[in-house]
DNA sequence: CTCCTTCCCTGGGAGC
DNA sequence: TGCTCCCAGGGAAGGA
C-alpha cells in the first residue's frame, strides 16, 4: 500500500524523468479526474512544462509551469491502495497484466516517453488545481498535519498533537490531520518499534514514550525509504520496480508468527481497530507500561 | 471539535 | 471446476 516512504520512492524516480519536459498530448481512458471534465483536463495538461515534483503526505503534486494565457496548475494524484504512477520509455507497453487492464490516463512527454496512471482498485484520484488557489485543493490535502520526516517535527511537536487526543495511539497515527503519511504499514511498525499498545489512549504517553514513538516512526519511515518502500500486492515504484521493505516488517502481516525482535517469544497478534487490522506483539507492546522499579 | 460508521472498487484466497 | 463469501484499505461525507 502506498503510504509515505512508497510516495516518496515514486517521486525520487519520477523527478528526473518528468522535470523539464513538456506534456505533448494526454489520454483519458476513464474519467478519474475527481475536479475537471476531461475534455478540460486535456486542454489545460496539454503543453505544459514540468516544473517539479514533490510529495505531500501521501500525495504527489506535478508541478506545471504557466503558459501564455494560463497560470502554473498543480497536478495531483492520490494512489490510495493500488494506484501506480510510472514512467515508460517510448512506445513501451504496458509492462504487467494489471497495467495492460487498468491504465486510466496516459500523458506522453516530448521526449515520447509516457507517464501512466493505472489502478486496480479504482480508488485512486486526479486533482488539477491552480497552483494559488487554496479552495481548489482536495480537502485531505488541504487539513494535512506536519511531515513526520520534517526537521520541525520534533518530539515536542509530536507531544502537542498526541495530549489532545484521547483515541487509541493507532487511530491517531493513521489520521493524516495529526501526522501526514503514515498508513497501516508503517503505524504499526512505528508503535512496535516503541514498545507501544496501539490501545493506549494518544494522551497516557509520558515523555519517554514519546520520544520513543517520535524516534520510532522516523526511523521506520527513513528504513522503508532506504529500501525502496514496501511491495506487498501491487507497488512499484516510478520505473516499475518492488520495494524491499517486506522483507523487514515485524509485524505487520505477521500474525501468528514469532516477534522479530531477537529474543522475544511473542506470538504477533492481530486486533481491528476503527475497522483497520492492527497487528502487535503483546509481549513488547503491553497494554500499560509496567511499573519501573524506581530507584 | 472529536469520534464513529458507511461507502467506494477489484482481485485473490478460503471454503464448499 | 466453479461458485460464493470475505478481506484488503485511505479518504470523504454525514451523524452523534
Amino acid at each position: 500500500m502506498p503510504e509515505l516512504p512508497e510516495v516518496e520512492t515514486v517521486c525520487r524516480t519520477l523527478r528526473p524523468r518528468l522535470v523539464g519536459r513538456t506534456v505533448t498530448g494526454v489520454r483519458l481512458l476513464r474519467p478519474f479526474v475527481a475536479n475537471c471534465a476531461p475534455a478540460e483536463f486535456a486542454e489545460r495538461v496539454g503543453g505544459r512544462r514540468v516544473e517539479g515534483v514533490r510529495r505531500r503526505g501521501k500525495y504527489i503534486v506535478i508541478e506545471l509551469g504557466a503558459s501564455p494565457g494560463r497560470p502554473p496548475d498543480d497536478l495531483i494524484f492520490h494512489l490510495m491502495m493500488a494506484g501506480r504512477l510510472g514512467h515508460r520509455p517510448p512506445g513501451a507497453a504496458p509492462p504487467d497484466p494489471v497495467e495492460a487492464k487498468h491504465t486510466h490516463a496516459v500523458f506522453t512527454l516530448d521526449d515520447r516517453s509516457e507517464l501512466a496512471w493505472a489502478d486496480l482498485r479504482h480508488f485512486g484520484r486526479i486533482h488539477l488545481v491552480p497552483r494559488h488557489q487554496p479552495e481548489a485543493i482536495p480537502p485531505g490535502l488541504a487539513a494535512l498535519g506536519p511531515e513526520p520526516l520534517a526537521a520541525g517535527f520534533t518530539a515536542a511537536r509530536l507531544a502537542s498533537i498526541l495530549r489532545r487526543r484521547r483515541a487509541p495511539l493507532k487511530l491517531v497515527l493513521l489520521d493524516q490531520a495529526a501526522v501526514a503519511g503514515l498508513g497501516n504499514i508503517y503505524a504499526d511498525e512505528s508503535l512496535h518499534r516503541a514498545g507501544l499498545h496501539p490501545l493506549r489512549p494518544a494522551c497516557s504517553l509520558d515523555p519517554g514514550e514519546v520520544r520513543a514513538l517520535h524516534r520510532s516512526l522516523r526511523a521506520a519511515l527513513r528504513e522503508a525509504i532506504a529500501s525502496g518502500g514496501t511491495t506487498l500486492r501491487t507497488y512499484v515504484d516510478g520505473e516499475g520496480r518492488r520495494g524491499a521493505f517486506q522483507a523487514r516488517l515485524r509485524v505487520y502481516g505477521r500474525t501468528g508468527k514469532r516477534c522479530a525482535r531477537p529474543g522475544c517469544e511473542g506470538t504477533v497478534e492481530r486486533v481491528r481497530v476503527g475497522g483497520r487490522s492492527t497487528h502487535f506483539c503483546p509481549l513488547c507492546q503491553p497494554p500499560r507500561t509496567a511499573v519501573r522499579n524506581s530507584r
